[in-house]
RNA sequence: GCACCGUUCGUCUAGCCAGGUCAGGACGCCAGGUUUUCAUCCUGGUAACACGGGUUCAAAUCCCGUACGGUGUACCA
């Protein structure tokens, strides 16, 4: 039942990194496009030259490739609808606009941008609003109201112009939504629109409607903040008699504590990316924070995303990519906003963490643990990284849950020492390291097997001994099963770990 | 202001279109169990249909209104 020519876009201006709303409405057309056999388009809509951000595009390709989102066409790969970078198709759009001129839709306007915000500021100053429509137009310098013999000298001189969409006075557009259903708008509400620029490039409008119909994109999933700009949308592809595509307008997420849309603000307050890689800012050197940086798996990312506005209206929550391709349709997007949930994304990543393989996690740890000076061997590094990965949601949690595997303890928690370590711990301490120093085969089973037959021949409590023992060994009350622990520092280094132990906590007075 | 969109546990949400289960699941939180410890895990608990009308034998579900929120209202996208 899938469409047979489905194509669909994602086209993000290059004006700094990309929020994860964004990668979230680019994962959705591409969960989209690969559901349906169709094609996933990256189009890079560079219209406003004084926004550009350099390095911006290349953040933009870096993302999508750390998240495995893939295109078929566009600006990394090309294809047979280029170029597709706005910036590059200039030349096209303004024949285009001159051909809505022609037959009546568009105008031209002479109006400066100074001698219209002085006529909103009047305007507020009489608590109205000023919107360049069907009434305003009358009184302004446009090719409406100039002769055309004067609007050809205007422009003959060099006067700089834009194109105006003519909004009509009193109609009503009726869109349809994927999501949202049928909408309908009068456009006695909607303002003449400005298609072209002075500067000669077309506005998102103008472009993006051209575009979209030149790059036969069937479907266009974007954000809901293009809502109100559909009648326009639409209104452009009834005057060119284009077929129009079909509309599917995601919901916006937001914040997580109070209202409004995330922002790079709430991330620095609450203390988690919204970015999906680090960022720099080319000017101001001002960084933040990303999702990969901050030691996120891309597939839990991705996970967390897409459950972030859609839901496969069962109780399965883990999906990889190709479980979201199989699970995913337009229909079960939800139409409110979603508040972004730091601490749910964390129990995504730990979800991925623990069923990743040892030696793969070894691998993501040994540059944590070359960087603390230590040089251990990938074998007892999986062995390790096994014992504690339920203990973790990111890999530089794993530091925390095993140094001691690494490293004798320097110190002791001191509330474990005033909470475990006994009057009698001292000397059944040095019993045990007698114990332990007797032992040949020093394999965990069997260490085990021989503390514990001599605790019921001391008739010791368990925990009584286990808690100290562990106190001296970790450093702390964590960590596994203790006899694994010790059986792979091995016999020597748990013997001085005693002795250190036994020395700096001393013995309790009773 | 005006326009459009939205509103189910603290959060993500199922259920709504085709009215009729104690409104289900997950995160979080709390309690208990398991464990030599921490974590995991298991069990249980917590907590919601924004409000007001209407239609109906019956409304979270359909209709109207109100409130609240979001977005838009740029020669930005």
């Amino acid at each position: 039942m899938s469409d047979k020519n489905v194509r669909v876009r994602f086209a993000p201006s290059p004006t700094g990194p990309l929020h994860i709303g964004g990668v979230r409405t680019a994962l959705y057309n591409y969960l989209f496009a690969r559901k349906q056999g169709g094609k996933m388009i990256l189009r890079i809509e560079d219209t406003d030259q004084t926004r550009f951000v350099p390095g911006a595009e290349e953040y933009i390709i870096e993302a999508f490739n750390w998240c495995g989102i893939e295109f078929d066409e566009g600006v990394i790969n090309g294809g047979p609808y280029g170029p597709y970078r706005q910036s590059e198709r200039k030349d096209i759009y303004r024949d285009y606009a001159e051909e809505l001129i022609a037959s009546g839709i568009a105008y031209y306007a002479f109006d400066t941008p100074e001698e219209l915000s002085s006529i909103r500021q009047q305007y507020e100053s009489e608590k109205k609003t000023f919107i360049y429509n069907y009434e305003e137009r009358q009184k302004l310098r446009n090719s409406l109201t100039i002769d055309e013999k004067n609007v050809a000298d205007l422009i003959g001189k060099g006067t700089p112009y834009v194109i105006r969409f003519k909004m009509p006075e009193d109609e009503m557009v009726v869109m349809d939504d994927l999501v949202r259903g049928r909408v309908e708008v009068n456009t006695k509400v909607l303002d003449d629109k400005i298609l072209f620029k002075s500067d000669g490039m077309p506005t998102y409008h103008l472009a993006n409607v051209m575009d979209d119909h030149l790059m036969e994109i069937s479907h266009v999933i974007r954000g809901e903040e293009w809502l109100p700009s559909l009648p326009l949308h639409v209104m452009l592809y009834r005057a060119y008699g284009w077929d129009e595509p079909q509309f599917a307008h995601l919901p916006l997420l937001l914040k997580p504590e109070g209202n409004g849309k995330l922002s790079k603000r709430d991330g620095d307050r609450l203390g988690f990316p919204v970015f999906p890689l680090k960022w720099t800012d080319p000017k101001t050197k001002e960084t933040s924070r990303g999702y990969r940086e901050d030691g996120y798996f891309p597939e839990a990312f991705i996970n967390m995303l897409a459950l972030l506005g859609w839901n496969p209206g069962d109780e399965r929550e883990l999906f990889s990519m190709d479980d979201l391709v199989e699970a995913f349709s337009i229909e079960r997007v939800g139409r409110s906003g979603s508040k972004f949930d730091p601490e749910k994304a964390r129990w995504f990543n730990h979800q991925y963490l623990v069923t990743k393989g040892n030696e793969e996690l070894a691998d993501l740890f040994e540059p944590i643990l070359t960087g603390k000076g230590i040089a251990a061997g990938k074998e007892k590094v999986s062995i390790v990284v096994g014992m504690v990965k339920e203990r973790a949601n990111f890999v530089t949690d794993l530091w925390d849950q095993s140094s001691f595997f690494f490293v004798a303890p320097a110190e002791f928690d001191q509330k474990a020492v005033k909470k475990r370590w006994k009057a009698d711990s001292y000397e059944q301490m040095i019993e045990l390291q007698k114990v332990l120093s007797g032992i040949d085969d020093f394999s965990s089973d069997n260490i085990e097997q021989t503390v514990k037959s001599w605790i019921e021949k001391k008739e010791y409590g368990m925990g009584m001994i286990m808690n100290a023992f562990r106190l001296l060994i970790v450093g702390a009350l964590k960590g596994p099963h203790l006899f694994d622990i010790v059986a792979l520092i091995g016999k020597e280094d748990t013997l001085q770990r005693i002795d250190f132990g036994l020395k700096t906590i001393g013995k309790k007075e009773a």
